[in-house]
DNA sequence: ACCTTAGGTTACTTGCGAGTATACAGTTCA
DNA sequence: TGAACTGTATACTCGCAAGTAACCTAAGGT
C-alpha cells in the first residue's frame, strides 16, 4: 500500500484515506470475483478470500456488511458497464442497427472480463430480497434498452422483421454464454471472439450474397 | 400409487416392484428440479422436497444416496434428451444446414422444460467431483456434435463460412438462454419460441433478398 | 501526553442442512 | 409361523462457514 495520493509526502492522511480505503474495498472484489468465478459464490467462503488477500475474515467485514454485499458490487460493477453501453448507444445518432452493432460488440467484450463472468454466472436465488430485487431491476433495464434498440431497427428497416423479444434475448444469450466458455489463454483473443459472435448474429447462418 | 403394473390384479409385486421403485424415484426427481429451478440448488433443501412429496428425508436417501446424485440425474435427463436428437442429425441425410435447423429446434424445445432449465441453471461447481466429470462430458458431448454439424455445413457450402466453434457456441448460447427467460404463461408457446429463435440463428438480425 | 478512531487480530457463537442410527410396520416367501 | 426384506419415520450427529465479540495497536488531532 502506501501509494500515496497526488503529492508524494509523508503526510498521507487527509482525503488520501478515503481514496485508499476505497481501493482496499477494491481489491476485495477483485479477489473475491475471481474466486466466485472458479468455485461459485457458495463454495467459495470469505475466509478463502481473505487469505488471497493475506488479511483475516473480519477485515472483510470492516469493510462490507455481509457476503451478500460483495456478490452484489460485483454484478454491479459488470452490469453498470452494460447499461452505460446501452444508453450511449441510445444517444448516438445513425442507423439503430449500426448503433445495435456497437453495442452488442461492447457487451461481448464485458462478457470476457471479470465482472462481466460474474453476472451470468450468478443467479438470483443467490442474492437476499433487497440486492436480488436491485439486481433484477438493472437486468430488466440493460434488457429493456437492447430490446428498444431492435425495435427501432425493425421499424426503420435496418432490421429484419420479427419478434423483438425473442431477437433481444437470442442476442443476449448468445452474448451472456460468452462469459461460459471464453478463456483468454485459448487461440482466440477477446476481440477475435466479440467480432465472431457479433457478425454471426448479425449475419446469420446461412450464406447470403456479397452485398449487405 | 397403487397404479398395478400390466395385469391390473391385487398380487401387484412380482416385476411391478421394480417399476414402483422407479416411479418413485422419478417423483422425487421431477418434485427436486421444480425446486431447484426455482429457489436455486442450493437454497432447496431435502427437507423441502420430501415435504413436497408427504414424506421425510430418509426416505430420500432410500431412493437417492446423496443430494449431488439428485442434481446429477435431472442434468443427465435434461442432456440425454438433446444428445440423443444430435445422434439423430447426424445419423439423419439431407444438406447439414437442415439437419442443424432440426435440432436447434429440438434443443429449443427442451429448454422451455423443467430438466432442460436445469442444465443450464447448473454450474458443475455444484457437483461432486465424479458427476462434474460426466456432466462435464456429456455437455463436451453434445457441443462437439453441434461444431461437427457447424463444420460440416460450411464445407458443403449450405451455412456461411466462419469459425465453427465461434459459431456452435453462439447457437448454443442464444439456444441455451431460453431456459433462463422462458416463461409457459407468458405470450408465446414453447414452439413459438424455438421457432423464432431459431429463425433468427438462420437468417441473422439485417434483412435479406427473400430467396433463401 | 492523551483520547479517539481506523484497521486489524484471535477466538468465539450459531444455525442450517446434509447425512445417519435406529426402530418399526407390512409383505413375501420358506 | 417366522425370517428377511422393503419402505418409512423419529430423532439424532456433525461440520462448515457466516457473522460477532472483544481486544490490540498505531497513528492523528489537540
Amino acid at each position: 500500500m502506501r501509494q500515496a495520493g497526488s503529492t508524494s509526502s509523508p503526510w498521507v492522511s487527509r482525503r488520501d484515506r478515503a481514496a485508499e480505503r476505497q481501493s482496499k474495498r477494491d481489491a476485495v472484489l477483485r479477489t473475491a470475483v475471481r474466486f466466485f468465478n472458479a468455485q461459485g459464490f457458495h463454495a467459495t467462503s470469505l475466509d478463502d478470500v481473505a487469505r488471497a488477500l493475506s488479511v483475516t475474515k473480519p477485515t472483510i467485514y470492516h469493510y462490507f456488511s455481509n457476503k451478500d454485499e460483495i456478490l452484489f458490487e460485483c454484478v454491479r460493477l459488470g452490469l453498470e458497464t452494460i447499461r452505460d453501453a446501452t444508453e450511449a448507444a441510445h444517444a448516438d445518432g445513425g442507423p439503430a442497427r449500426d448503433r445495435l452493432e456497437t453495442f452488442m460488440r461492447e457487451y461481448a467484450l464485458v462478457m470476457t472480463r471479470d465482472f462481466g463472468i460474474c453476472v451470468t454466472r450468478t443467479s438470483d436465488d443467490q442474492l437476499g430480497d433487497e440486492s436480488r430485487a436491485k439486481f433484477r431491476a438493472l437486468k430488466r433495464e440493460i434488457n429493456e434498452g437492447l430490446q428498444s434498440l431492435v425495435e427501432e431497427g425493425m421499424r426503420d428497416g435496418s432490421l429484419a422483421p420479427g419478434n423483438a423479444q425473442v431477437v433481444a434475448f437470442t442476442v443476449a444469450g448468445a452474448l451472456n454464454w460468452i462469459a461460459r466458455w471464453y478463456r483468454p489463454e485459448g487461440g482466440l483473443s477477446a476481440q477475435q471472439v466479440a467480432d465472431n459472435t457479433v457478425a454471426t448474429l448479425i449475419h446469420g447462418l446461412i450464406p447470403r450474397a456479397p452485398a449487405s
